[in-house]
DNA sequence: AAAAAAACTATCCAAATGGATTATTGATGA
DNA sequence: TCATCAATAATCCATTTGGATAGTTTTTTT
């Protein structure tokens, strides 16, 4: 059985796709949620080994985002591959989402057994359902780096949290190690300041730890 | 009918490929070559309008090398595509073939019928042909650029820092955000004992709090 | 000029962290 | 066999952090 997770802001979509996957019996749908919030808050309260293996994700979503959920999801949990369920076969959302984290995605529209064989080809083989539009996209950008980009793989990912520039700057001494009040003295501000910034902080990358606020900020490379 | 170029040292290699694709009346093999100096030589000579429009190229080959034959044949031959194909599916050469110009990417062992397919699409719809593996791994150099390699030799960072198996698996779990006892109850021991592992990997990294350890164990590899 | 964001400051409180010290157990090695 | 070390566990104590709430002041946008 693979663990399964559905995000998904209608409850009937929710339903309709956990009865296709239900019809055969490889699927264990151990998670639903309504938007990313809920999704994140779920995965932290499961253990490693109850988490769903595949998280089936909407990208039209109130409150939190399908993108921005997989970017901090695929960071926090690394052992979840996420796949994007979408209606529109937006090249450029897809793009976005696979550029967060997401290892391919699905048309809403495909029958129960196509999603079934995608998803179970995924779990054997690591390979995720990609359309060859999106695969031909990847390797134009591979083939044609953006503009004006140094080729070493540093890219900065573009501000997919919307921190501002105070917050990043934070965010930097954050991760050098730096205390709320030596963080204060070297920008002539109060420790206090310091950690209402590093509280947005948090609240904008869905954590609630410093830890967690690093681990995604040197995956992402934040820095 | 489309032109296909075949390149591959082993002659038998190409008979089968040749008959794999000859099997529907779709592609006209024009050219075999058995390297990549007589590739370059034999696409000399051809008229613009006979040269073939896809080339299937071996990369494991005596003479020339199939990565250098596609970038000096995308540079001089820029009407004819490439696809790779090969046995192994090396993340390091697939990311070097692409550079070089190639379009796609197939693993041998692909059926006849599946080839054939991807061939016709990349024709039609100039989409490049890449095995859902393939594609896969392209996604993840993505996602995860290689760090840029600072040095030569010590990659393999062997312990520097000397911390025992235990520590590195606390190291882990510090990394993903746990707190002490959560860490302490997936290990089953006492959070108190978590707490002097900590303790005792700051004191190898020479460092005082959690923030700097990760720096340390983010930037120097350590997980 | 008014409204909306960012940035700044503060206080209270609970929880987590870090440091130091002491001690038992089991495994490894000289 | 004795010494050492890694892993385990506990206690005390000060500091740091996270969370909630409530403001003021700049800056930016409309």
């Amino acid at each position: 059985m693979i663990r399964i997770g559905i995000v998904d802001d209608k409850r009937n979509n929710r339903i309709i796709l956990a009865d296709k996957l239900r019809r055969n019996n490889l699927f264990d749908i151990r998670l639903e949620a309504a938007n990313g919030e809920q999704f994140l808050h779920k995965m932290m309260e499961l253990k490693f080994d109850e988490r769903p293996e595949i998280v089936l994700m909407d990208l039209e979503m109130p409150v939190m985002d399908g993108i921005v959920t997989i970017a901090a999801g695929s960071s926090l949990y690394p052992g979840t591959r996420y796949v994007v369920l979408t209606i529109f076969d937006d090249d450029d959302r897809i793009f976005n989402a696979i550029k967060a984290g997401a290892c391919g995605y699905l048309l809403k529209e495909e029958s129960g057994d196509i999603i079934a064989d995608i998803l179970m080809n995924l779990w054997k083989n690591g390979a995720g359902p990609i359309s060859p539009s999106i695969a031909y996209k990847i390797l134009q950008m591979i083939q044609n780096p953006p503009p004006a980009k140094p080729l070493s793989g540093a890219q900065k990912s573009e501000n997919l949290f919307q921190l501002s520039e105070r917050e990043k700057e934070i965010l930097r001494f954050l991760c050098q190690g730096l205390e709320y009040k030596e963080i204060a003295e070297k920008l002539s501000i109060s420790a206090n300041t310091v950690k209402k910034h590093v509280i947005n902080i948090y609240d904008k990358l869905h954590v609630n730890n410093k830890a967690r606020a690093l681990h995604i900020a040197y995956t992402k490379n934040l820095l």
